[in-house]
RNA sequence: GGUGGGAUGGCAGAGCGGUUGAAUGCACCAGUCUUGAAAACUGGCAUACGUUAAUAGCGUAUCUAGGGUUCGAAUCCCUAUCCCACCGCCA
């Protein structure tokens, strides 16, 4: 949520800001509710201090008149009257202050100066790129055929246990997946100083609000048929960044990271990436969360997608990094890097990670706070990214690491989490 | 699944219908004393929102959350959530 102080005292400029991410803010509405608002607001609070003093003044008045004999009810009558007239402005209130609300809750964060114009995904910019794609002296198989080649990989199956797009690993290619996951998670935990959390997979709706997937995303989620409201994480980002709602922390920065599962229900997206494991309704990641100090989060967020990258560069496989646009950057997020992997059946870079800064936006939804110079609470900022995608990179290994026999080599740091063996056939 | 008990400021803990935004203690901050520190003493010490040039005043809200009773609720009633204890059941 923006600072609604910004948008009362600056809505011009706010506006113009979210022309970058293609949002039309409709500010005639919002200084008309706004007005609405203050004017009712005074109102109602004259009329609740009139009623709290006179209430306050009754235990005398009450007294007296019964001293002297005198009839109580009329004095009740006048309370009644004022809790009447009360009530009546704060519906009123209440009316205005919700509709400001849900006005509120829709608008995107702001983007970031040095967040590009553009449309979409073609419009955004590449930073840097690290290592040479590959070059293959036999014809390259993308991940579904090499799977399949030696029963590793078998979407059929998983068809029959579940339905599309849910995958079924086995044999060394089930443990090459999970001896990703332990690699991730300990060169995050033991060369980028991350603590290791685990957390729940199902959380509740005012965790999605926190984050800012609900009111406005609730079709990508798998909502379970539950009267409590409960929600499969569709990204591990949910339950982390919510361990902080509502708290004041006492020290920062902390960085936090988990291996969890994500489930997404992707309503809007089919047809799109039907073949093979890069886009699922279940898949696992390691996800890197930060909350920091205000002024902080800019230089974090460039660490943060250096300790994304390094997975990559230690796994040896070619990627680039790139800004996302205006246009394509999220709702939450102030400024997001995409990582893209390179995979040679496509002969082109695809996303394997995604970092961002979300300033106080999440922060402001969740009443995240720590203490600052003064002593004083302040909104933290956050940030997240992931450190990896562990079902694409799974995917990206197979098609860089391929060989002419079929078989696929095991990447040098991952031999040991797989007791030493070379390649899976 | 059953039966009880509980949730109050950073923490501990009073209050159980009317100057209670909330006693008291601890912690914290400032000062006095001291060569310095400790101790002792004095004072201060919640958050959000609104108004405002203001982190000054003033107002409103907040004693887990949401409803209700009442002129008036931390205090009474209902519901939800969480915690604790005991019993049962199951990994």
């Amino acid at each position: 949520m923006l600072d609604p102080k910004l948008l009362r005292s600056d809505i011009n400029a706010v506006a113009e800001r979210l022309l970058v991410k293609r949002y039309r803010l409709d500010t005639a509405a919002f200084l008309a509710l706004e007005e609405q608002r203050k004017a009712l607001q005074l109102a109602a609070e004259d009329l609740q201090q009139e009623r709290n003093s006179y209430s306050k003044s009754m235990g005398k008045l009450i007294g007296e008149a019964k001293a002297k004999g005198e009839d109580v009810e009329p004095l009740k009558a006048k309370g009644e009257q004022l809790k009447m007239a009360s009530a009546a402005a704060d519906t009123e209130l209440t009316e205005v202050q919700d509709a400001l609300n849900a006005m509120l809750q829709g608008i995107p964060n702001i983007p970031h100066q040095s967040v590009p114009a553009g449309n979409d995904e073609d419009d955004n910019v590449e930073v840097r790129r690290w290592g040479e794609p590959h070059t293959f002296d036999f014809d390259v198989k993308d991940h579904v055929d090499l799977g399949a080649a030696f029963n590793g990989l078998d979407f059929d199956r998983a068809a029959k246990i579940t339905g599309s797009r849910f995958s079924q690993m086995r044999g060394g290619l089930a443990s090459l997946h999970r001896a990703l996951t332990q690699f991730m998670l300990n060169t995050h935990i033991q060369e980028h100083g991350y603590e290791e959390v685990y957390v729940p997979y199902i959380v509740n709706r005012e965790s999605l609000y926190g984050t800012g997937q609900l009111p406005k995303f609730a079709e990508d989620l798998f909502k379970l048929d539950d009267e409590r409201e409960f929600y499969l994480i569709p990204t591990a980002e949910v339950p982390i960044t919510n361990i902080y709602r509502n708290e004041i922390v006492e020290k920062l920065p902390i960085k936090l990271v988990a291996h969890t599962p994500c489930f997404r229900s992707e309503a809007g997206s089919y047809g799109r990436d039907t073949r093979g494991m890069i886009r699922q309704h279940q898949f696992e990641k390691v996800e890197m969360v930060q909350f920091v100090h205000p002024d902080e989060s800019w230089d974090a967020l460039e660490a943060l997608v250096g300790d994304a990258e390094t997975i990559l560069q230690k796994l040896e496989l070619p990627y680039r990094t790139v800004v996302l646009c205006g246009g394509d950057l999220g709702f939450s997020a102030a400024k997001t890097y995409d990582i893209e992997v390179w995979l040679p059946s496509e002969g082109k870079y695809r996303e394997i990670s995604s970092c961002s800064n979300f300033g106080d936006f999440q922060a402001r939804r969740m009443k995240a706070r720590f203490r600052n110079a003064e002593g004083k609470p302040e909104l933290l900022h956050t940030l997240n990214g992931s450190g990896l995608a562990v079902g694409r990179t799974l995917l990206a290994v197979m098609e860089n690491y391929q060989q002419a026999d079929g078989s696929i080599a095991i990447p040098d740091v991952l031999r040991p989490l797989m007791n030493g063996q070379t390649h899976i056939k």
